[in-house]
Order: structure tokens, then C-alpha cells, then sequence
DNA sequence: CTATTATATTGTAATATTGCAATATAAAAA
DNA sequence: TTTTTATATTGCAATATTACAATATAATAG
């Protein structure tokens, strides 16, 4: 009856989640995607650049900073966003574990 | 008004969008998990091994394969079910794309 | 053919996510 | 202090996703 039975199933892994989730809403990889663009940090930029409102802009940016995969910091009455490599990281490490795992038995089936 | 302006945004990455959104969700990433984890292919151990009615298990099943990220095949009454390299190395080749651009620019603000 | 076993599909209710208008907050300018 | 500029929060409507019961399909066994 309904959705989401997330508590059912391990969390090892949910913090990669998190970050994979974002990156997988278009809006997120734009703003992301942007960031990685650009040389230096922006802020309401977003907002001009994507066919966004600004509350919808700004409720991404906090979900992005919430997963780790940007950073902000306060300019006086503007915030500097950039990319936080932490988070990159963390999803280069999950996937390693992944593909060992997976080249290990590969082609064993199908 | 509502939920998802997807079509907006570029569709440069979509499909690795849609591998990682299918890894993003728990009970989708815990039938990866378990497919990693067992030697043999397996079909409908995954409904005894998770929490799941048979129906909702297929239809992730079928997700997982249109993504990508596993492959089926028959084999009498029940179909086998394994990993599918190349889903994961389509994402590690975006991830690498990504983290390079991310190093090239790091800790240049906030 | 009928029964059994394994999986897929359909329809629907519950829940989650998304986007934005309206509004609030915060810092600097006037 | 008032105004301006930049961003955040709230509340809600629209949409998307999830899970499953009921049912359908497909292959094999008898």
C-alpha cells in the first residue's frame, strides 16, 4: 500500500544514494553541470542561466549542499556556490567497490 | 504548477541520469546489491531475499533492465537474471569525465 | 488438455517529489 | 531607518513514483 519502503533496506550504501539521486534529477545536473562549467564560483547566476524560479533554484542548491556535492559560502548579500570534491569522491569510491565486485564474476550468466 | 521540467534541461547525460536514479532507490540498489552477492544467477530469489511482493520486484526488475544496469534471460519456466557490465561502465566513464573537469577547477572559491 | 510454476501486466491507492507564488530574512546602500 | 538586492522558507498544487492485489501470460509437467 504506497510507496517508499526505504527503511526496509540496508543503508550501507544510502550516503552514495543521496548523492546519486541528486545527480540524477535533470535540474540538479544542470546546476551542477554549470558549476563544473564555469571558472569561478557563482551564485544567483543559476537562476538566470536555468529557466528556473528562484525558490526552485534555491531548494535545489540546499539539497545539493545537504548531499555534499556543493559548497556555499556568504559574499556579502550574495552566496558563492562552487563544487565539493568531497562528495565526487565518495561516489568514485562506491563505484570502485561496485565494478571490483562486478569484474569478479563477470559474465558468469545470460 | 508541478512536478518535473525535465525536457528543459540538456539530455547530454541522460542516460547515465537514468542509471543512476535506478541506483539511487533502495529497493532497486539492494537487488543490485544481492545480484553482486550470489555466484550463480538467480530469478525469483530476489521476492524470498527482500521484503517485496512478487509484482513490485518484476517491475524493478524491468527498470533495471530497460536502464541498463542488469540482464535477463530465459531459462525454462523462470529467467535468470545478472549484472550487466556495461550500465556500470557507462557510469564510471561519466564519472570520469566529471571528476576531471571537478580537479581541473578545485578549491578555487568558498 | 489441465495443473503447476514462474514471471509479467494492469489498475489503483499511498506516498514522494517538484516547482513556484507569496512571504520572510539578511546584508549592504542610500 | 528605509530601500534595495540576494537568497531562503512556507504552503500548496501538479506530477511522478512506488507497492501491491488481481489477473494475465508462458513454459513445462502430468
Amino acid at each position: 500500500m504506497g510507496a517508499s519502503k526505504s527503511e526496509s533496506f540496508s543503508i550501507k550504501h544510502n550516503e552514495p544514494a543521496v548523492l546519486l539521486k541528486a545527480l540524477s534529477h535533470p535540474a540538479k545536473r544542470a546546476i551542477i553541470e554549470y558549476l563544473l562549467s564555469v571558472d569561478t564560483c557563482i551564485c544567483g547566476d543559476i537562476v538566470n542561466e536555468l529557466p528556473l524560479a528562484q525558490p526552485t533554484v534555491s531548494q535545489h542548491l540546499k539539497e545539493l549542499k545537504n548531499a555534499g556535492l556543493i559548497k556555499g559560502s556568504v559574499e556579502g548579500t550574495s552566496i558563492c556556490y562552487c563544487i565539493n570534491e568531497v562528495g565526487f569522491e565518495k561516489i568514485n569510491t562506491f563505484f570502485e567497490q561496485i565494478t571490483r565486485h562486478n569484474i569478479k564474476k563477470k559474465s558468469e550468466c545470460c
